[in-house]
Order: C-alpha cells, then sequence, then structure tokens
DNA sequence: TTATATACGGAGGTATCTCTCCACTTAACC
DNA sequence: GGTTAAGTGGAGAGATACCTCCGTATATAA
C-alpha cells in the first residue's frame, strides 16, 4: 500500500490521547464532539453508568457512530474527563500560590470534594477506574507531585499534622464520593459538613479549629438519605 | 369460606414480621430457613444486588421458591437482616453501659464501621434504603434513642464536641460505606485509619489526641483502590 | 390409605443493555 | 461531476436479570 490511508497526507492531528490518529472527516469530527458534549453532561448529571443509547440519543447520532468513534466504555469516559482532570491540575497550581499552606490545603481538599458533589460521573470515577491513556496519567502524575508538594509545605508550617499522607486525600476522596451519592437530593450541603469535620481531623494537635462547621443536615433530611425507599427497591 | 385455610387451626406463629401467617409446611419452613441463611451469606459477601438465583441456587432450591416465600427483595432483604440490626441494638446498649461516655461513643462508632466493613450487605443498606416492617422500624427507633442519649452524656462529659449531633452519624456511615466499598479488597483497614480521623474531630476542643491514628494505607493500595482497573470496565 | 391443599422447580416471557453487521449516504479528491 | 473511502443509523444477536405460569410432588389430616 502506498500511503497508509487515503487521508494519510492530511493534518493528522495528534489526538487528546496523545496517540497519532488519522484526520477525520469533517461530518465525523463534527458528531465526535457532539458525542463528547452529550457525554459530558449525560455523566454529569447521571454517573457513568447510563445507557450509551441515551448518549447517542442526546449527540443526536446513531449508537453505532457512537460505538465507532469510542470503542468502549472507558475510551468515551476518559477523553470525557480529561477536562476536568486539567482542571484538577490548575487547582493544585491555586492552592500552591496561596500564601498559607494550610489555606492551599483546605482550599484544595474543598475544591476536590465540591467536584465530587457537583458531577456523579466524577464520583464514580474514582471508585469505578478505568485503565487511563498516557496523557491522563501525566496529569494525574502532574497533579499528585503538586499535592505532595502541599502537604509537605503545609507540614513543615505546623498546621498539618504531621502523620497526614497523601493517600489520606485517597480516602478522604472515596469516602465523600460515597457520602455526595447518597445526599445530593436530600442533603446536597452535607458533604461541606463532612469535609469541615476532616480538615479539623487533619490540623496538627494543639492548633485551634478556626472556621465553624457547616450546619448539619436536620435529622429529616439525613433519614432521606438513609432510610427512605427512593425508587431503588421496587415493589410489585 | 368455613375456616380461612386448611391450616387454620394449625399453630399460627406470629412472623419475624410481626404480621400472624399460616405455620408453613415442614418442609417449606425447611427451604424458608436455607434462602434465609444462603442470603445473609451472599449479601454479605457480594451485595444486595446479587442476582436472586445465585440465593436460590445456595440455597439448593428452585427459583421460584424463593420468590413464594419473599415475593419482592426487600422481603428478602429485611428477614436476612433483622439479626444484624438486633447485634446493633445490643452494641448501643453495651455503649451505654461503659463508664467513660466517650469511650462508649467511640467503641459505639467503630463497631459500627466494622461491621459495614465486614459485610457488603450492610453497607449496601445503608445507601440503597428499603421499606421496612414496624419490627424492624422499631428496632432502629430503639437504637436510634440509646445513640442519642450516649451523645448528650459525652457531651455533657465535655469530650464530645458540643455541635456534634445524631445526623453526624449517618454522615460518617454513608462515608464509610463508600469507602469500604472501594477499598476492602486493596486496602481492607483503610477504614480505621478513616474512622480514627473522624473520632478526632468529633473530640471537643481543647481535649487531647489520645490515639494514635492506624497506620496509613500504603500509596499503592490506595492507587490500586482509586486507580487499578478492576474489572468494572471491560475491554473488548 | 387416600384425598387434597400446599409446595416444588424450571421453563420461558419480558425487559434492559451491550455491541456488531450491513445496506445506504456523503465528503473528499481527481 | 464521478469515484471511492469513510461515515452513518438501525435492526438485531447475545447476555443477564426479573418474575410467573404450570405440571409434578409431597406433607398432612381424615
Amino acid at each position: 500500500m502506498d500511503s497508509a490511508r487515503r487521508g494519510g497526507n492530511r493534518v493528522a492531528t495528534a489526538g487528546r490521547a496523545g496517540k497519532v490518529v488519522p484526520a477525520l472527516r469533517v461530518d465525523a469530527e463534527r458528531n465526535r464532539e457532539r458525542i463528547l458534549q452529550a457525554a459530558e453532561e449525560v455523566f454529569a448529571e447521571r454517573g457513568i453508568d447510563v445507557g450509551l443509547e441515551e448518549i447517542a440519543r442526546r449527540a443526536g447520532v446513531g449508537i453505532a457512530t457512537l460505538y465507532r468513534r469510542f470503542p468502549t466504555r472507558a475510551d468515551l469516559l476518559e477523553a470525557s474527563f480529561e477536562g476536568k482532570i486539567r482542571e484538577y491540575l490548575v487547582a493544585v497550581g491555586r492552592a500552591l500560590e496561596s500564601p498559607s499552606a494550610w489555606a492551599g490545603f483546605r482550599q484544595l481538599v474543598e475544591y476536590l470534594c465540591g467536584a465530587q458533589a457537583s458531577n456523579a460521573g466524577l464520583r464514580d470515577l474514582i471508585t469505578l477506574r478505568f485503565p487511563s491513556s498516557s496523557v491522563v496519567e501525566e496529569l494525574k502524575a502532574q497533579a499528585h507531585a503538586g499535592l505532595e508538594e502541599l502537604i509537605a509545605r503545609a507540614q513543615r508550617e505546623g498546621s498539618l499534622r504531621p502523620d497526614f499522607v497523601a493517600a489520606d486525600i485517597g480516602i478522604l476522596l472515596l469516602a465523600n464520593a460515597g457520602l455526595v451519592t447518597a445526599t445530593h437530593d436530600a442533603a446536597p450541603d452535607a458533604w461541606r459538613r463532612f469535609t469541615a469535620y476532616l480538615l479539623d481531623a487533619f490540623r496538627a494537635e494543639g492548633t485551634a479549629r478556626t472556621d465553624p462547621v457547616p450546619v448539619a443536615p436536620t435529622p429529616d433530611q439525613i433519614e432521606r438519605s438513609v432510610q427512605s425507599m427512593a425508587t431503588t427497591v421496587r415493589r410489585g
């Protein structure tokens, strides 16, 4: 074969995933963007387990088109969430610029938990995980390095307890994901109180608790999160 | 109809649910117990979303027999978990007997989180909820009253922060459920560290942190909880 | 021992989601 | 404008879980 593909001489953009991918025909590219946009919306609203037909419908394309462009759910997820991961990286940068390491740390924790609160897909992602491309891995690695730096600074400053480790952020996020998933309808601010509690726990011993813990959900709100019947268990 | 049912003159046991239910034939009763036992095991191992066929298989009965005895999943869940709820009530009683209100409180929190860690069904239950019978509701109400008492005592004692409320236990459990679900394979003790952090947060300001926070999961463990690919997202 | 209400199991209808095949359409290059 | 590789959408196969129907089996009481 003379040229790899007919479009081989056209600009072969380096795709989001970093792999060199032959340029798409304009209609295909347009549909790809539509799918991505629809996927971002649907994943954010309903989590990453939604039927792919729904995304295709919202994008106004056939289901086959979606599968052609994103052969697996993981491919679609990754493309959809790359933007969010970049935002996270930016947030880490902002936190590092804060003159007070504790303020930066606190700000970052609240950013992360808030992001989970506002995006069901983000909640699911940390739990359900999927194999990432090298681009996404690279972004994560950068963010992680920033986080380590932030932790070290706050510990040097004496505001963050010395036995805190980066993995604790993972614990926090896994726990917060569970909390928000359960409460986002009935007690959408419960995560703020939760986060505040944990920040209190993370402070170095002896430092004063400066900020009050946000208001607690009412018993009724927790009732509805914990005990109400939702539509989860159906009755004949 | 002369007599409600043929077995109407036999001992009509008050079923677990409190409703008067005609006595079952001995084979039926035996199968019912088998189903219940299998359900407890399977729910504990795999959560409450398991296929009912699997429970029937493990019980050695047909699927129809399971449905005949427990027409809805909720019926089966409730019967399976009533024992666990009674155990919880006992744990509350034990906590109330502790001479130190804080020790009792701590003990109870650890009991609850530990129960979630060792039983996937319990984790799901708090999140997924289902309509309960009056028996189960009554048990829950009793436990809740005991919990309120324990909180009040610990606050009077000056060990529990004054802005703590019972709903915070709900928050804790919802969060812990998410954490354990994600970590029980790769970092099965992460919940201990999490719980210890929160207990630190719950202490009244100014009281010293007495117990060290349990060892953190290794970065690798969190990696595997947070980032590994499990079998969740399948690849063609 | 016999009659019968009760119980049993599995086959199969319904529903949902995933993913593929294929006949038709269209953008891109000459 | 014509050729053709690339793209499109929908039907449908396959998998899984839920739940019911119904012919067969059995515990119970007379």
